[in-house]
DNA sequence: CGCCCGTGTGGCACAACGTGCCATGAAGGC
DNA sequence: GCCTTCATGGCACGTTGTGCCACACGGGCG
């Protein structure tokens, strides 16, 4: 029932794809700083300037893999029942979107791999970090309608920006501890889904004041 | 009692101090785009290569305006008393360190209408952004550790980290939105400060589920 | 006082980044 | 089969950031 896409911007999304794929490997195997642009775009066969008319920037070229996660959780997140409390709505999100049987595995599967090889890289690299700080600032502002909706009406715009601010903190941290820790796959607990619940629930938790 | 600082280096401070302002004076004027790393160097009367001796890139120049009033809620932080419930220590170190008749006003006067002038420009300039981005990043770093001597021990470091991202994230919005709202120099509800409890007591109140 | 060593500085050359401009060739509509 | 549209490639250019060397100035020593 979608329009098909034109065979050319089939091309076209598939072309993005390729650069993005290898300058995710290329950057998780030499660093940001130990790979031109000119080296990804004659990996992924095109001309340096058609590299730069897909990504403004080298750095950039990660971005699909960085995002991919993160959208989807925003879209479960967005279409929550409206009758949930906040964090009941983000926990549900959390699991729907980053559990490996959910009903995303397709992309687990697939880009899932290369964005946590990715994620390794990114604490000791300056310019990926960049963009990985960048990614999760457009989330935390497209973040903010979307639990306005969920929230009492009439709630501080302030307090908003900071329900985005912590929720949003708590996805970039689940996936960096996800990804900088052993991979144990059997292992339930271990798995992006759990971790970032757990890290939900130490959100309300250490700003409870234990000696009032 | 501290021991003076050498001719040499009292001078390599001050010409830092001199690049970071007329960078950030020119970044508020056009943009980081339309700033030229010579434009700075030449307006701090050093030469390019000198230039790129003090700071990593261009946009690094305004480092110093950003990282200040931060770098002051930090230290009173970990001079809080260890009495203090975490966030009864984060709202005193917040009004300590932003509070414009507070013991640290030789900082404010000086330097925070220009960083307040910087701020207002972030928003919009994706390179500036990233900077802003930055020194929050390694903000939150820093405040694991001293708030793991306010936290009770044994604490998850999980929780921990998130408990960090939340109070850096507090106190970014909080100099985000004092930078774009209007000045009203009289009105104390408007300063730094008051905007910076309000963000952390809507942290609480935004995750605090309403309806069990 | 005069010498010397350490170091902050400037100039130069260079690889890489990112963009504007134009020519080419293939996709899609008539 | 023709023509418009547009993605691509090549080229030139200003800018970024770095390595290398020469110079000058501050600071210590005989």
């Amino acid at each position: 029932m979608t329009t098909r896409p034109s065979l050319t911007e089939r091309r076209k999304a598939e072309t993005e794809r390729e650069i993005a794929r290898h300058a995710a490997a290329l950057f998780s195997a030499h660093g940001a700083a130990g790979v031109t642009a000119e080296g990804i775009a004659k990996a992924a066969g095109v001309s340096l300037r058609t590299f730069y008319r897909y990504f403004r920037t080298k750095e950039e070229a990660v971005t699909p893999l960085l995002t991919g996660g993160v959208h989807q959780w925003l879209a479960d997140l967005a279409a929550a029942p409206a009758r949930l409390s906040v964090t009941e709505a983000l926990e549900r999100a959390v699991r729907s979107a980053l559990a490996p049987e959910g009903p995303h595995a397709a992309f687990q599967a697939e880009a899932l791999e290369s964005t946590r090889g990715l994620l390794r890289a990114v604490p000791g690299d300056p310019a990926l970090r960049s963009v990985w700080l960048r990614v999760h600032a457009e989330t935390e502002e497209a973040l903010v309608p979307v639990l306005e909706r969920l929230a009492r009406p009439g709630t501080d715009p302030l307090e908003l920006r900071m329900t985005a601010a912590a929720a949003n903190a708590a996805m970039r941290i689940a996936m960096e501890t996800w990804a900088t820790t052993q991979a144990e796959p059997g292992d339930p607990e271990r798995g992006p889904a759990a971790i970032a619940v757990r890290c939900l629930r130490g959100l309300t938790a250490g700003l409870r004041t234990p000696r009032a």
